[in-house]
DNA sequence: AATGTTGCCAACCGCATTGCG
DNA sequence: CCGCAATGCGGTTGGCAACAT
């Protein structure tokens, strides 16, 4: 028998997020940071249970993650790790900067599989599948694989997962075919279906802009200066997307503690470095140059955070930047 | 227009692991 | 070393939206 589950405690409250408890939990983490997850909802006055706080700010509220589908590297990049990992997916979370697990996890379940196996490749062994086995129940799981056994090495060596890229993409027939999406998905699924699969539809693979909500400038200047719209890049499973304002905010001149161990550590890969350190900032230059994170980019070109009175620190620029201020 | 089906993803569940007294 | 609490992690589910009939 497992442990009770924490929310079963009277009076704690499940399921989706509220705008108004997700400003209570952004707010109580700027000003106090990261520490002790199952005092975070008292002090913070929200009835969760201490999991369900951690997960939301992991998995949502943090600003330094990305929005939208995979990009055409990510998507690669998680189908070799998987193949080196297996469903160990904070582990390939590490190697995606702002990916969780669970968004890469559920990218894997709905997405990748599908294609992988479209494309007669079994996702769980990441072979081609033998059409000629007369028997139809599902594959068996593979006996771990040499990757697998020295993933422990992988683990601390991001580059060995790069290296290994090259070797483990080649494997498959077309790369290319694994990252089209969106808008013709339905017509190359189709035309996968049948065997034939258009050059046209192949030829635009990397990132589809019409997979993310892209900022408008006057959506930009709306959300910081009014409280009636929204602009949020939020894709919360709520459709309401919660709107967050200055006003609601306290925010301090916040510096992150240097010390605060990064939670769960779901996203990065927990070697110490922490999401507002200066480093981590300076990367965002090379973020910008990421075809898959037009969003982000597009923000910057739009408003230089530098040249508004608002907002004034890092972290407010990243909140403000995810319409989340 | 109404109803049924499918796809997606945020959130939950519960076991595993870690840390501490 | 042991027991407990906190946290990490992967599997699963519920509910919503889009799509099909």
């Amino acid at each position: 028998m497992g442990r009770q589950p924490c929310c079963d405690k009277v009076g704690l409250k499940k399921g989706p997020w509220t705008a108004e408890e997700d400003k209570k939990l952004i707010n109580f983490i700027l000003t106090n940071g990261q520490c002790c997850w199952r005092a975070v909802p008292k002090l913070a006055g929200l009835l969760r249970c201490g999991k369900s706080c951690r997960l939301r700010w992991t998995n949502y509220l943090r600003p330094d993650l990305k929005r939208g589908l995979l990009s055409d590297s990510e998507e690669k990049m998680v189908i070799d790790l998987h193949a080196q990992l297996g469903n160990r997916w904070s582990k390939i979370a590490s190697h995606l900067p702002g990916r969780t697990d669970n968004e890469i996890k559920n990218h894997w379940n709905t997405h990748i599989k599908k294609k992988l196996k479209k494309m007669g490749i079994d996702p769980l062994t990441h072979k081609p599948i033998i059409s000629t086995v007369t028997d139809q129940s599902e594959p068996q799981p593979p006996p771990p694989t040499q990757q697998q056994q020295n993933c422990s090495e992988l683990d601390n060596n991001n580059e060995i997962a790069t290296a290994t890229t090259t070797t483990t993409t080649s494997s498959y027939q077309s790369s290319s075919v694994l990252t089209t999406e969106s808008k013709g998905k339905d017509d190359v699924e189709n035309s996968m279906t049948s065997g034939i699969i258009l050059e046209s539809q192949l030829v635009n693979n990397g990132f589809c802009t019409d997979e993310v909500p892209l900022i408008e400038p006057h959506e930009i200047v709306v959300s910081s200066s009014t409280t009636s719209s929204s602009s949020s890049l939020s894709s919360s499973s709520s459709s309401d997307s919660p709107n967050y304002f200055l006003e609601d905010l306290q925010l301090p001149d916040f510096e992150w503690p240097s010390s605060c161990d990064y939670g769960d550590n779901r996203v990065g890969d927990g070697s110490g470095m922490g999401l507002w350190d200066e480093e981590y900032f300076n990367g965002w230059d090379l973020l910008m140059e990421d075809d898959g994170d037009h969003d982000r980019k597009q923000i910057v070109d739009i408003v230089p955070p530098n040249q508004s009175p608002f907002p004034r620190t890092v972290l407010e620029q990243e909140y403000w930047a995810y319409g989340l201020l």
